[in-house]
RNA sequence: GCCGACGUAGCUCAGCGGUAGAGCACUUCCUUGGUAAGGAAGAGGUCAUGGGUUCAAGUCCCAUCGUUGGCUCCA
């Protein structure tokens, strides 16, 4: 007998051999059906694998992340087993399970496959699905292995073999298909009930761009028809709130050719929803003891030659600009914190100026690649809402206490209820990688985690993934969609202060190096612009609307009236407008349904004679007559609710 | 940067060898209409750019630029 010991706390006594399956089946039947694979001291499992020994067992199902990859996982195996049915010949690289779905990586020789193939593939694909072929795992001889692959001609196997250790190969089968595969999978293929490929792209074998190029195929499959039915309607909503159709849409922002790719340009609308974010946080920057500096938008290259940033990146940057008569070479600056360190070398500083905070919505410039841009998520030129603490190495921790605070001041007048915070921290085992003194790592990590810990962030902690002058937490958002975005960023550096040398005298009246915080609650205007416009689908919070109400007189009789409407409301935190064109009430209702306007005065004999507005709430619709000032005060508190 | 797809009116798109199209937006006129499209007329295009094939090229081929889905990278 083994003693197995469920998550609940609860041990159980089995016979040796038993199965996470048959495990599931003791505690009940639709357990057992729902089952995909299993946890057994933390490795993911087969559910029909025997259990030999004592262990911690967590049954994974659908609703596990554990289960979900396990399931698409099998997936790309009967994807493989669909494409190797219909193109013979096919050689497989590889295809793992991701985020949402799986792909697999495949040589279809001279065979040329598109899109319009998907079809018939689907179609294959569950037929392969319904016969409910198991998926058997069999360990073999890394001779085994090779010959098998040698003998089948697929050169993408035995290179992926080749690395492995003898004695730890498997192969899974199921049906007419066999695999290279460290496992585990779903019982049988008849879990999977419906398929959907989403994506066909070019992939490098192995990421290596001189390697061959192979035909990734993504694909995603569900133990429902429902589930994907949702799946698809959440594409569609995806696809409708895509901010570069929006920002078009909604006049907020555009590019141009002339002007440069990755060049956003913003346009007025899109100027007055940047603006309000700005001063919103400007507001709250000031309140928080930070200091608004400005500083232009190149920089000599002695001063990234300091920063270190020449060496780093010099070569990938944007080219460095010459003076015509000294040769002298400037760049566009690519971040703000060097700009930043020589105002704090102005004068000297005593430990009691400490920290000081210099803020500073900079825009910089950083060279990408031209495949990468993508829309405002991905440009060339972007405003940062950046700001450098610079503390003593015993204020790190209560500054960072502050800015957690900041960020989630910001989240919350924003909409982002749902976040999680990445706190990256060094790999011990590389320290070399990393600049700066042990003792000042500790103290800066300790400081992360006990800042986060006290304001009762929900984090995850990444061994390796800090940068290489200070270990940050990084702030990723969910957005309406479930989708995960990164926002905002707090960076703590020792690498800056030594390179340009920055000192304060302490109580001791030494000579001391302070530690910078790196901080960007947005990370990016263009960035988080392009993110709130998809999470809000461009219902943006009232306080942010480029224009909060439009006023809609049904004839010309009432322009007078309604431009007077207009003018009592119009102020320095509410903005209007006016539809004076020669249409129907119901026209002027849909066009400023269409732009998304938050509120619509309809303006007539009836509003005109008592002197007050006809109020239509966006997507809503009418909600009576108010007087002017009614309406003012509602905005009013509307405004400073969200806020 | 690499691979694939795409580029036709301001926008969304049809046309895929034989005289450039639609809807919306725009302009003018009629209409003064009460909560999601009133009517009519008009204007608007070197079919991304440059080469080539052809009697004939948005349409086929090549290159360039741009957009896009991936790959790789991201101070």
């Amino acid at each position: 007998m083994i003693k197995i010991t469920l998550p609940d706390g609860s041990i159980k006594e089995f016979e040796q051999g038993i199965t996470a399956h048959q495990i599931a089946l003791s505690i009940s039947e639709g357990l057992a059906r729902n089952v995909l694979a299993a946890e057994i001291n933390g490795q993911t499992w087969d559910s029909n694998r025997p259990i030999t020994a004592d262990a911690n067992v967590k049954l994974l199902t659908w609703n596990d992340a554990g289960g979900k990859a396990t399931f698409w996982h099998s997936s790309a195996h009967v994807l493989a087993e669909a494409l190797e049915s219909l193109y013979p010949g096919t050689k497989f690289g590889i295809g793992p399970a991701i985020e949402t779905g799986f792909y697999y990586d495949v040589d279809f020789g001279e065979h040329q496959i598109s899109s319009d193939d998907f079809k018939r593939i689907e179609d294959k694909y569950l037929e392969i699905a319904r016969t409910k072929a198991e998926f058997t795992r069999t360990a073999v001889t890394k001779t085994d292995a090779i010959d098998y692959f040698t003998l089948k001609g697929d050169e993408y196997k035995l290179d992926l073999i080749k690395d492995l250790p003898d004695g730890s190969i498997t192969f899974y089968q199921q049906g007419n298909f066999t695999d290279l595969c460290r496992g585990p999978h779903i019982p049988n293929t008849s879990f999977i009930k419906a398929v959907k490929l989403t994506n066909i792209a070019g992939a490098y074998w192995r990421g290596d761009e001189t390697k061959k190029q192979l035909t990734r195929i993504y694909g995603v499959t569900f133990p429902k028809q429902s589930e994907l039915s949702e799946y698809l309607l959440m594409i569609e909503e995806a696809k409708k709130r895509d901010h570069r159709k929006l920002g078009k849409e909604l006049e907020l922002f555009t590019f141009s050719e002339k002007v440069g790719m990755g060049l956003p340009l913003w346009l007025p609308k899109g100027t007055a929803l940047r603006e309000r974010l700005v001063s919103f946080l400007q507001k709250a920057q000031q309140k928080a003891g930070y200091e608004q500096v400005i500083t232009p938008h190149i920089g000599h290259k002695n001063l990234y030659i300091t920063s270190g940033h020449y060496e780093k990146y010099g070569a990938d940057a944007f080219q460095p600009i010459k003076t015509p008569q000294e040769g002298e070479e400037f760049f566009l600056k690519p971040m703000n914190c060097p700009h930043h360190c020589e105002i704090y070398k102005f004068k000297p500083r005593s430990y009691k100026d400490l920290p000081i905070r210099l803020a500073e919505f900079g825009t910089v410039y950083r060279y990408e690649q031209s495949g990468e841009l993508h829309g405002l998520t991905r440009v060339r030129g972007f405003t940062q809402d950046d700001a450098h603490i610079f503390c003593r190495p015993d204020q790190v921790k209560n500054e960072f206490k502050k800015v957690i605070d900041l960020v989630l001041y910001v989240f919350k007048a924003l909409g982002f209820d749902n976040y999680t915070a990445q706190i990256s921290l060094r790999d011990p085992a590389k320290k070399t990688k990393y600049i700066g003194s042990d003792e000042n790592w500790q103290l800066a990590e300790n400081a992360i985690i006990e800042a986060a810990q006290e304001k009762g962030l929900n984090t995850v902690t990444e061994l390796g993934e800090a940068a290489f002058y200070g270990p940050k937490l990084d702030f990723m958002v969910k957005d309406a969609l479930g989708r995960k975005w990164q926002l905002g960023t707090i960076q703590v550096d020792y690498n800056l202060p030594e390179r340009f040398e920055l000192e304060y005298t302490g109580s001791d009246n030494l000579k001391h190096r302070p530690v910078m915080i790196h901080r960007a609650p947005f990370g990016s205007l263009e960035r988080f612009v392009a993110v709130l416009i998809e999470h809000c689908a461009g219902n943006f919070p009232l306080w942010l609307m480029p224009q909060q109400f439009i006023v809609l007189p049904i004839s010309e009789k009432y322009e007078e009236y309604a431009k007077s409407v207009l003018d009592s409301l119009n102020n320095n935190d509410i903005c209007g407008l006016i539809d004076l064109r020669d249409e129907k009430i119901g026209r002027k209702i849909r066009d400023a349904e269409i732009k998304k306007i938050p509120y619509m005065l309809v303006i007539g004999e009836k509003e005109m004679e008592s002197g007050v507005v006809s109020v239509r709430k966006h997507s809503a619709g009418d909600v009576g007559e108010m007087t002017i000032e009614a309406f003012t005060n509602h905005l009013e508190q509307e405004i400073k609710i969200s806020n």
